[in-house]
DNA sequence: ATCATAGTCGTCTGCCTGACGATAAACACT
DNA sequence: AGTGTTTATCGTCAGGCAGACGACTATGAT
């Protein structure tokens, strides 16, 4: 326990994101791809060094900015504009995970809205939102048929750990409201549920569930019609942050 | 996104433990005594710096085996010895938390079953089991009536991310196990319920949960007396890691 | 007008939970 | 030996929630 410099070897310290949309019925995460080496030309989670004088949410929070131009509401600020929800998630610190130095990489999770085109330095072409199986899957093919290799780093991994979070969380938690825009109908909700589960749910049931769970919708008193049929009363998202009792996810 | 070296800053990183247990009732974490500065002679979670070619999960298991002697065993290795749980907490990496230098820790959480008087380096007066409440409590006092100062650093802030988790994570898993010796009874693992969550549990209520929860519990065909009454059945872990369905935490 | 689509309200049944009575098997007394 | 105390274990019962699913409503498309 001496401070004796030999003991505290120097590392960097770098942000990774993983960002979650839902986008056309699919859970989609934000890839970027890289421009150097190592494992140039592969796509990658979007991230970056953490600054000297820089918190750890702080960094994930402007790299989320830079990438996507969202704002992100930290749990302490309850506002809900446009921002997405920002958390951390884990922390990969395996001794070879970049072959160049010893990097430790706090990852951090955040979900949000349906988004416009994602914009990585100004260069559309660098960076895309894809179905997470499409990027778990190892040898799966990319967009326009291009042959897409596994993620790069152990990102693969990051982004597993990311999915698996979000999946659960929504289970106990309002978070799922992250995925929609300030107001939603009841149909948006659960479509939410549908594509980050990967399961059918019971419109009704879901009905039921959702406006019965106090503090977890609140009628805004308009109604929109955005997908055909019968218009659908708005909601914003309530107070309550944990869901008693929770959404349960359908077994297997 | 280049790697000009500017651009990554050099930072220290430690492991720190929030190492949890069950001890006359009461849940209670590991503290040691500062012996230098910063914070000299106050209370602290155990922790170190990560060596140079140490996985984050390597160097927290060692940490664990100096301070207790206990033999963590991870998630990928399924021996249920006397070994302890352990797993990743948070990571915490606020630029001010150290006075000294930019350091950025990766907190563990660890549980284990009652154990021997703890060792810091053989000496036991700077090693503590002490009831979490007491550790949380600003101004509180500890043993012999000496004052005590809040933890060193952000380790309050640490103990209590640590807490929390456990007290939802026995919810929905069988991590209460890991407060348990190898065999116990269901009246033992009540009383780990009732200590994290700080709540009296109905006996008859609880065991109709815990035999009836598929892969929770295994008998192993001894009966065994250890606190009067009845011989209660003996039981050992059994492979399910995930509880379906889970405990449920008494409302408030 | 008719159909398709989506939203909303009800009903019914089975399961789980909390509250709690009753019995069983040990120990500590007298 | 008998009595009380402690802990373990089994049962019962009522209330609530979830899944399955029928019925009705309100819009747009043809």
């Amino acid at each position: 326990m001496s401070y004796d410099p030999s003991a505290f070897p120097p590392f960097a310290v770098t942000v990774d994101l993983v960002v979650l949309t839902v986008r056309r019925h699919a859970l989609c995460a934000l890839a970027v791809r890289r421009g150097e080496s190592p494992f140039q030309g592969r796509w990658a989670l979007p991230g970056g060094f953490v600054r000297a004088d820089e918190d750890l949410a702080q960094a994930a929070a402007r790299e989320l900015a830079e990438e996507t131009g969202l704002h992100a509401h930290d749990a302490s600020v309850p506002v809900q504009d446009n921002g997405a929800h920002l958390e951390q998630l884990a922390t990969y610190g395996d001794p070879k995970r970049d072959p160049r130095m010893r990097v430790v990489s706090v990852a951090h999770l955040a979900l949000a809205p349906d988004l416009p085109a994602p914009r990585a330095g100004g260069d559309a072409s660098n960076a895309r939102w894809a179905p997470v199986e499409e990027l778990l899957q190892q040898g799966g093919y990319g967009r326009e048929d291009e042959p897409m290799a596994p993620l790069a780093f152990d990102h693969a991994q990051i982004l597993a750990d990311g999915v698996e979070r979000a999946r659960s969380k929504i289970e106990y938690s309002s978070l799922a409201t992250a995925f929609c825009p300030p107001e939603f109908t009841v149909g948006e909700l659960r479509r939410v549920y549908e594509a980050v589960w990967g399961v059918a749910l019971d419109p009704r049931n879901f009905h039921r569930k959702v406006t019965g769970t106090p503090g977890f919708l609140v009628p805004t008193g308009g109604t929109t019609t955005r997908q055909g049929g019968r218009p659908a009363q708005l909601f914003r998202a309530g107070g309550a942050t944990l869901l008693n009792p929770p959404m349960l996810r359908p077994e297997v």
